[in-house]
DNA sequence: CTCTATTTTTAGAGAGATAAAAATTCGGGA
DNA sequence: TCCCGAATTTTTATCTCTCTAAAAATAGAG
């Protein structure tokens, strides 16, 4: 019996390498495909000012699939193998429970926990892990909505649907909303579009044009229009239509 | 003016640098000279199984040297400039206001801290060191009595000496143990041989053999004979001789 | 002055990066 | 269906950085 060594692979393997499986986690989240590119400009975007080539991110997908955390397809992409997703799952839910516990207990707002979590969720221990976990009551969501993976990577799964998809009349309850654009999110915040939030679709612009929401959240109600780019980033559970 | 750079020092220098830079600090804190192969054995240490070679250590140096961090004497050594005094004060302030914040809001005890601020020490931001402060109240001691750094690098400095350095018949009260050896700790913690404990040194064997103590902490008195290892490892400010 | 332990220099190996060249995919037109 | 060309991905050659082993240099004790 070699033991559990995914939660040490965090730790271990190269921050880009684990980055990079997280990403394509999160990819395959919302069910788009994994190219090289996309990453590259992915991996790019973590460090501010990196350069990173795309054959840089070949010889990455190379090293993984060698190492049996992907399985690369040359020319076509990769998938997370079970290894990859048991690693990058790990990686997650570091990321998700400090994410709640900077909320919670540190007094961050929830555009400014992403950037805080990013370092610091290759950095903890296992046991600062059950720490957090413990101290939070083992939530299965963080302040986004997003699922928190279990120990054993099982993550709690909701059926829903981007807020652009509604038609004029539904009305949905806001369930998770994208965690990796500050302004967004503060934005987002002044307009209580947050989980929890129950909005209805009034009219809705053609051709990718804004959405005229009603949006109540803790019995405050409000009307706002809101662009394509924000609708895409907020997902919901339909209600009633 | 280029403005404040320490801070981002930290994060942007290899980690290896940073805590070369924090040794020599803590080696000086002591009193010790800084080797090369001191360097060596120290940063082994920290990453278990790890190989270096003193080499690598010798252009770690020189390295240093080029940045303005260090002083470099050949075959003499290293001593920190003002500019590496700050760098190096930045770390061990993360170092020691994190020890603290684990084992008075995390439920750590104070012979696990180190091992996990020795990871996060690199990875929080400076706002995440600023929140910590302002929730800890400012403090100028982490769990061990050892000074925490200021923004500004200063600490406050306590006259103390080598708890081996007593004569029999003094009283003194402890401020600070070392806190790099978990079994230590644990050990001087069943003691009751921790910061604020007045102890009385009944007796000292001669050749370096153990001393009697006689121990009060919490109005709780207890008698031991302990070693010049541990007696080296605690230091007092005499009370009364 | 010489001997020994330690430190530094030197030379070269390995990881990880990039630019440029080669290979592959994919959509559209004959 | 086949082929072309643009876009993308992979390969190749090379560079830089960091490390080590071995050789050379230096310090310090006797």
């Amino acid at each position: 019996m070699t033991g559990e060594t995914t939660a040490e692979d965090v730790r271990r393997l190269p921050t880009r390498a684990v980055d990079c499986l997280k990403y394509i986690y999160k990819l395959r989240e919302r069910g788009e495909r994994v190219t090289t590119s996309t990453m590259r400009e992915r991996l790019q975007a973590q460090e501010p000012g990196g350069q990173l080539s795309d054959a840089s991110v070949t010889q990455l997908f190379k090293s993984l699939a060698e190492q049996g955390y992907v399985d690369h397809t040359p020319y076509r992409g990769v998938e997370l193998t079970p290894k990859g997703v048991a690693t990058a799952a790990e990686l997650v839910r570091h990321h998700r429970l400090l994410e709640l516990y900077l909320v919670r207990h540190l007094g961050y707002s929830w555009d400014e926990v992403d950037a805080e979590a990013e370092r610091l969720e290759h950095a903890i221990s296992e046991n600062f892990e059950d720490r957090l976990d413990a101290l939070l009551g083992h939530p299965t969501e963080d302040p986004h909505g997003d699922p928190i993976p279990s120990k054993t990577g099982e993550v709690v799964a909701t059926h829903t649907q981007r807020l652009s998809a509604l038609q004029p009349g539904d009305e949905a309850i806001v369930r998770r909303v994208s965690d990796d654009n500050s302004d967004m999110l503060r934005y987002l915040a002044s307009l209580q579009l947050v989980p929890g939030a129950r909005v209805t679709l009034l009219e809705r612009a053609p051709f990718g044009g804004p959405l005229r929401l009603r949006i109540e959240n803790a019995d405050v109600f409000s009307e706002h229009a809101v662009g394509s780019e924000l609708a895409d980033a907020v997902q919901v559970v339909v209600a009633a239509r």
